[in-house]
RNA sequence: GCCGGGAUGGUGGAAUUGGUAGACACGCAAGACUUAAAAUCUUGUGGCUUCACGGCCGUGCGGGUUCGAUUCCCGCUCCUGGUACCA
């Protein structure tokens, strides 16, 4: 073989690879292990573009880093293959999701081969494959057959929490359980119905069915998690979003909130995700407590993370949902407080959103009690109290807070200074400040003072210190066909699991995979979607599951894709163990990310498996931008002027397909083929090219800026490709693709090759001993490689080989001792010409069956130094030294020096600093 | 508004703890080979200035610390990601 042939070698070892089941992980303990994973796709009927494998190139390359090193790899790839696009497109065609899943799957695996991953594809699970799904379902059963219990701080199994029932009801029990959940004692629960039973059990399990306000998306069909919604819109589809209260499956994520949040300080994530999540979960610590409501037995419940300011209350304000809110209304404002909640109430999510500037609220006629002082304040109605945080009323304190302050401005109501400070700029929050207007609480500081405001309510039974989250807990059911169905029956209106034997509960046929006609999901539609017991026939759960049901344990379900007694063999999971490395985008930060946390988490207590963190490191690739380019059109004609040409003429922009555009000269043979209009078109040329105006947008085929990795492999191959996504830059950085870069990448690929081979194009290697400059050229790399893959640091490492080979073609470097590590370098990011390159040097083995060589420091010992010689901090010469040289030494050589002697004119230099083997800087 | 990330030649980017700014590539220019083109190779390439040696300026902007700052500190501008009345 003479030239380097991409599309012949790299086809051959791909080949090689799958039929030497070259990356097939086994468990073997006499080998440190690696879990490599990648965030699994969803196969788009797109197909992949060029922004989708960037993280898969990184992570291929540690893991064939680490196989050189000695590690047994597990480095799989699947499909979350349940999802919208492909029911939306079973709505239009009428095709069930799965024909067209699928297609897409094939098309997504045939596209992912050609790049030469060294995926295990044995290992590969797909999320609507009824084998994976039963045990979703499974884990779901198990969330159903749990409780939490806060003492112990774990989940523990349903059976217990009866136990506790049948002896002392639910007193002195301490578990995670809804607010209206009514106290009982043994008696009791010996006394209720079976039914009454179930419904008290519902409110302790940890997926249970409640009411819920959510997130309806009429367009979709379906209700949205508060992470799919994007400004009031679906993120997918960009459709409206409405409040609404529905029956719901939800999961007590919140039970977990402190240990969700206390886990990320054990994990390697960047900061910004660990915060996203931090302020996700939301933990803030302060006190309820209850005022009593003048002429009324109510009581209104207030969170406050600041009962230190207490005696600064100036009136209370309840959500215009909040529960008393009719009850409150005087009739005196009955006209304009029931006016204004109805308003408040219809307002959409997003007007609320988008109009937070403007104030409004209304008073209700009543007065609350502050207990601290007896005073009588008063109670409003306002918009900027949320229903669904704490308890929705707060105790206003306009002085040290600003959204009180101004809605005690706007409606004239009092302000009340209770912190040492002063109040010209509006309110302040005075933390750290001393307490002052508050009896006894006066003279203290914000902590001393809140522990004795706690106190004094604690004494008196009207509140308590309290940590409250601002995180929610998740909902978990869907109204789509495509998901997986929730193993759930109903009985007398209350669920029940089906048994585990009849798992997988498989996903019924439908006619159409719309709602019914009186909104009932999909599955409404499917014949016999009952559940049989020998009591009878029950109707099945109609809902599915969301789209991070699957996601949130398949990175265990890889382990042991195939077994089918149990979710993940134990022994293996314990080899396997966590992540090791986590490669995806930083979308996923407060949905994908912390639901399998919980999962894991969950799995943990249930004793399945040994871990608690699922991800330990994990990376956040940027996400690669579109780069459209353009052509300019002269106003009503079919001419096409060049870039620079194009303001001496009246012209209009035109997207012009970037893959018949190369380094932004357009290829005007195929300019004119891509559409029949153009095939006349003329030219406005600029010496003799046509450059094209670029833009960076959003890749999407109406741009016509989407590059498919098969076009690029095709021209230079897959070695040339993975190359090039990563010399592009810094792997977490946005950048957008364009390919003007990627002949250099190509280019390095022939002089590589060339190295191996003579001018004849014959191999030709050399036996002899390698010089001290070929030895210093393939340390130095190796060191740098090394360094490079600790940080992730992949465009710098494919810099050093472009440097390495350079040099080696520079000294016609032939040497076995060199080439041999060399291909070895290289390996991980080019495994094609690496694996070629290795055979043609006679070796038998896969290359991946290579050790990394070994990087000594001996060959790069200098024992001279090209000083930088710096006049007052701005480098004027240079000065080839010996290392051996004492400061003193280097002192008098630099002096002696002409260029210095010029600079000095005859003076004697203030200052001298000597940093022996860096710099001298002389200063005058 | 709040919390992150960022800004370096015509372009992508490099500079490991403060120590030669612009590695490596692309592009461009000139040259070699060729009938020609492509490919390949060689040389040059931050700006201004100088015949040249050299000099001045230069890492978003304005200050500061330091012998020395892309790097550290303070204050701004712009871009970008997250979040949004969370009591």
């Amino acid at each position: 073989m003479a030239d380097y042939n991409p599309q012949v070698i790299e086809k051959k070892w791909q080949a090689y690879w799958e039929q030497n089941q070259i990356f097939n992980a086994k468990v073997d303990k006499s080998k440190p292990k690696f879990y490599s994973l990648d965030m699994f796709p969803y196969p788009s009927g797109a197909g992949l573009h060029v922004g989708h494998p960037l993280g898969y190139i990184a992570s291929d390359i540690i893991t064939r880093y680490k196989r050189l090193q000695g590690f047994n790899v597990l480095h799989p790839m699947g499909y979350d293959s349940f999802g919208l696009p492909a029911e939306q497109y079973a709505i239009q065609t009428g095709q069930h999701p799965a024909i067209t899943t699928e297609e897409n799957i094939k098309r997504y695996t045939e596209q992912l081969k050609n790049i030469g991953f060294a995926f295990d594809w044995e290992k590969e699970v797909r999320t609507s494959d009824p084998a994976y799904y039963r045990w979703t379902q499974w884990i779901f059963m198990q969330l159903f057959n749990s409780y939490y219990d806060k003492s112990e701080d774990k989940a523990k199994g349903i059976g217990a929490l009866i136990e506790h029932f049948e002896k002392s009801g639910n007193a002195g029990i301490n578990a995670v359980c809804d607010e209206d959940t009514p106290e009982f004692n043994s008696e009791d629960w010996e006394n209720f119905s079976p039914k009454q039973k179930q419904e008290i059990l519902l409110k302790y399990r940890l997926t249970f069915l409640a009411e819920t306000t959510v997130n309806w998306c009429a367009a979709l069909g379906t209700v949205l998690s508060n992470d799919e919604v994007k400004d009031g819109f679906s993120e997918r589809g960009g459709h409206p979003v409405e409040r609404k209260k529905m029956m719901q499956w939800s999961m007590r994520i919140t039970a977990y909130a402190d240990r969700l949040l206390r886990g990320l300080d054990t994990v390697e994530w960047t900061e910004p995700i660990k915060e996203m999540q931090r302020n996700w979960i939301g933990k803030s610590k302060g006190a309820e407590m209850v005022f009593e409501v003048k002429g009324h037995d109510k009581q209104i419940k207030v969170f406050t993370t600041r009962i230190d300011t207490i005696y600064g209350v100036t009136y209370l304000a309840l959500a215009p949902e909040h529960d008393f809110v009719q009850d409150l209304i005087t009739e005196d404002q009955r006209k304009t407080a029931e006016a204004y909640v109805e308003v408040a109430k219809n307002r959409s999510e997003r007007d609320r959103m988008t109009d937070v500037k403007t104030i409004s609220g209304a008073f209700t006629g009543s007065y609350a009690i502050n207990p601290f002082n007896g005073e009588e304040i008063q109670v409003w109605i306002a918009d900027y109290v949320l229903a669904g945080y704490g308890t929705g009323a707060v105790m206003a304190v306009p002085a040290h807070d600003e959204r009180d302050y101004n809605f005690a401005k706007h409606f004239g109501l009092e302000i009340r200074q209770v912190i040492e400070g002063s109040m010209e700029e509006g309110s302040f929050p005075g933390k750290g400040g001393i307490i002052m207007n508050s009896d006894f609480l006066s003279g203290l500081e914000m902590q001393a003072a809140m522990d004795k405001a706690i106190e004094f309510v604690e004494a008196r039974k009207i509140g308590k210190g309290k940590i409250q989250f601002r995180m929610r807990d998740a909902i978990f059911t869907r109204q789509r066909y495509w998901g997986e169905p929730l193993p759930v029956y109903f009985k007398d209106g209350l669920p029940y699991l089906i048994e585990e034997k009849d798992l997988p509960l498989v996903l019924p046929e439908v006619d159409k995979y719309l709602p019914t006609e009186d909104g009932e999901p999909p599955l409404a539609r499917a014949k016999d979607w009952n559940y049989k017991t020998t009591e009878g026939e029950f109707p099945l759960e109609r809902s599915t599951m969301p789209g991070w049901a699957g996601s949130s344990w398949y990175f265990l379900r890889y382990m042991d894709p195939k077994n089918e007694d149990k979710f993940v063999d134990q022994e293996i999971a314990k080899y396997w163990g966590a992540v090791d490395l986590y490669i995806g985008g930083a979308e996923h930060a407060t949905g994908h990310l912390l639901y399998s946390r919980f999962w894991t988490k969950f799995l943990f207590d249930l004793g399945v498996i040994d871990i608690e963190e699922p991800f330990q490191k994990m990376i956040n690739q940027g996400m690669i931008q579109g780069r459209s380019n353009f052509v300019y059109r002269v106003k009503g004609t079919n001419k096409f002027v060049s870039l620079g040409l194009k303001d001496q003429y009246e012209t209009s922009a035109m997207h012009v397909d970037v893959n018949i555009v190369h380094n932004d000269q357009l290829n005007l043979d195929k300019f004119k083929s891509w559409r029949p209009d153009l095939a006349d078109a003329e030219f406005i040329l600029e010496d003799g090219k046509y450059h094209c105006g670029s833009e960076v947008e959003k890749m999407s085929k109406s741009k016509y800026n989407v590059v498919n990795p098969d076009d690029i492999i095709e021209r230079y191959g897959a070695d040339t490709l993975r190359l090039y996504e990563m010399f592009l830059g810094p792997l977490e950085q946005f950048k957008p693709w364009n390919t003007n870069g990627i002949d250099g990448v190509s280019k390095f690929l022939k002089k590589l090759w060339k190295l191996y081979h003579n001018n004849a194009g014959e191999v030709s290697i050399s036996n002899d001993a390698p010089s001290k400059d070929e030895l210093k050229t393939l340390h130095k790399t190796i060191k740098k490689t090394e360094e490079d893959l600790e940080n992730y640091s992949f465009n710098t490492s494919v810099a050093s080989f472009m440097i390495c080979v350079n040099e080696l073609t520079a000294i016609k470097c032939n040497k076995r001792a060199i080439l041999e590590p060399l291909a070895v370098l290289v390996s991980p990011y080019a495994p094609h010409i690496a694996e070629e390159l290795w055979a043609l040097l006679g070796n038998t083995d896969s290359i991946i069956k290579a050790s990394f060589p070994e990087f000594k420091e001996e060959y790069l010992v200098e024992n001279s130094h090209e000083y930088p010689v710096s006049i007052n901090g701005k480098m004027r010469t240079k000065l080839s030294l010996s290392l051996s040289l004492t400061k003193e030494e280097i002192e008098k050589a630099a002096l002696e020096d002409e260029t210095v002697q010029k600079w000095l004119e005859g003076n004697v230099p203030k200052k001298m600093i000597v940093v022996p083997g860096k710099i001298v800087n002389i200063v005058i």
